[in-house]
DNA sequence: GATGAATGAGTCTTCATTCAT
DNA sequence: CATGAATGAAGACTCATTCAT
């Protein structure tokens, strides 16, 4: 006989079945509050909606977080720590060291855009909560750190490149970051038509471009 | 014509007294909500307090108002109509006609910073309430309207002056009032120091010329 | 012409008939709970079911309480304090002067035996209560104080009149009310029969005349 | 008959290994719910925390007890007989014998108050639950039963030595612990400091003594 | 037997708005 | 017009107990 009897980990199956079923309930939780919250609001989803959409009980949903608001702050780091993530892309310096600053930074200003339209319900909500929730605008600035970080990174470069430069690298990334950020939230997330911000693409691009390059 | 209607004419004593009374007890309602929406928020005032603060009883509110959110519709009207008055005054082309653009354009941005700090309370609930409530909206964009026009204007003017000039004067109006009320706000809505506000009036300054100036 | 119009105050009739209601609400409320608290007990009754038989809705209750407890307090409160009241009459001194003591002492221990037939269900909720619930306990302690005042001060009394004295009267003052209150709550509390409790009156007394007489 | 009927005759290793495992569940699970009511208090304290303290799941506390109450039930009775048992002690005719009854007396009161700081937590549990809990009631009452058929047993003792003696044995049995106990409970389950519980035990000395003694 | 995910009835409390006086 | 008592729908959260694995 080759050996011990085959059991437990059966090759490489799912262990331990009862956290799949968890897994899956928490994830059914997560789907069925974000949706909700991006449909109609955080203050007009009840815990018992959530739990509906997610086809439990509404007990279910205390065992997996403590509070609604902790569902929240959880889908919102989510979503916009994927935002970031394409943003950061964008700012990393070798795309920009052999290109064209000008595309590179219309490209950049471009994807701050177009990121907006991802889950728009949800980034509302971070707006609406930002000054009044301090975990939203702590989780927020947390996620944001790293853009400004790479953003002025970006510019130190530039400069070194002999392609711009500013006067205050920390200074510029906050006000070049935010007002991208603000200027494509109330553009994409109230509802402009696409040649509006189509213009307002270019003349951002103009407007940063006049700050940080050459 | 000899005139208006004569209705009831009183004799000598003031006219219409509950007239005037009504429009003591109307402001003491529209003072009392304001500064309780400025210490608490909005949400967490209730009709109640607004009527004790006022010193009036609950029903009396809805004689003058027919929601909760009228008096704040009210109150946010005011209050950003007041701080758009403050900024026009800067925008009017003769203040920039013989000066040095550099320095009017700094002082723009500097009034733009520095109005945040009115109200700080009740220019939160702007933000707050900005995407989920549509009145609220509106309100701000036809304030908002004038503002964007005079920037217009303004940039029209400096390009007839030779002294700069946009592609599209529209958008540019677009992205440079609302780039600079964000980045105001965040800064000063929240609790910036007074070394990061002075810094980032300087590098907006320096990112609206190099959009508008030369 | 005599006079004024004879409004307002027309004769002694009832002032502000809305204080009126608004009296009638809360005892309607107070009278409603007592009794629920009473046949149910506290945890038992929910709010609902206090508003409902007082024929009000629920809010009402929280417009004249904070919240339940607050309810229970001023029940018990009251309760408590009446029977406190029924007790004190029994501990003047001119009623021991120039009686025998022992009839009065007998006296005494069968009304502080007796009270304890009054609203029996709440009483069990003081006890229920008292180690969990400070604000329970203070209140029943601030009651007893006089209590243990009046006590003192008759056994002071008896032992100027020669006949009687103990080595404390503070320390006297508490036990004895402490034993008698609970040998009283266990036996017409819980559902002791007549006879079990004649006895225990009896023994109760000579117990007590063992302490403070002769 | 040649015998027990030979199931499952294990050879050597301990027997039913599974009996010793289960012991061992129960008693950590009685230990962990008598630590928790003891700290928090029976309805504060969740079946969760009780299973988390002991180790084991929640659905497992529900395989040794029919339900919360159950646990309780055991626990209350287990302190409360532990305490009966130091009290039946001081009980035994021949502790009194020869001696001091004043003395004897004494230490016995003296017992029942300090071992009111015996779990003094649980203690408070059953007053809290005493009338509200026929259970408890009845447990309780099953194991005072003997305390007070000891007191009586003592008291006819006393009075064939012709140092005491009462009316009505049964009455004094009750009638002297009851008071007793709760002069302790009040006093050691609340904050008592050690001035007020000495002059207590001395106070109630002699207000037994003077039923029972002489 | 053990596990722990799931259940869901049940609670208190809030507050914008109405309306009889 | 003012008053303020009354309304009642709504909502977040708890926890003893069950049961599929």
């Amino acid at each position: 006989m080759t050996g011990a009897p085959a059991r437990k980990p059966p090759r490489g199956g799912p262990r331990r079945p009862q956290q799949a079923r968890s897994r899956r309930t928490r994830k059914a939780l997560v789907e069925a509050a974000g949706a909700l919250f991006e449909e109609r609001g955080y203050d007009e989803t009840t815990t018992a909606e959530i739990a509906r959409r997610a086809g439990v009980a509404v007990g279910t949903v205390y065992g997996y977080f403590p509070d609604k608001r902790a569902i929240l702050m959880e889908i919102l780091h989510d979503t916009v720590a994927q935002i970031a993530d394409l943003v950061l892309e964008r700012l990393e310096p070798e795309r920009w060291r052999d290109a064209d600053p000008r595309r590179s930074l219309r490209d950049l200003i471009h994807t701050l855009f177009t990121t907006r339209r991802l889950r728009p319900g949800l980034q509302r909500i971070v707006w609406e909560r930002f000054f009044k929730d301090d975990q939203v605008r702590e989780a927020l600035e947390a996620i944001e750190a790293p853009i400004f970080l790479a953003v002025k990174n970006l510019v130190l470069h530039l400069e070194e490149w002999g392609v711009g430069g500013v006067r205050d690298p920390d200074s510029a990334a906050f006000v070049i970051h935010t007002s991208v950020e603000w200027t494509a939230s109330r553009l994409m997330l109230g509802g402009a038509d696409e040649a509006e911000v189509e213009a307002a693409v270019e003349t951002t691009t103009d407007m940063i471009a006049g700050l940080i390059l050459a």
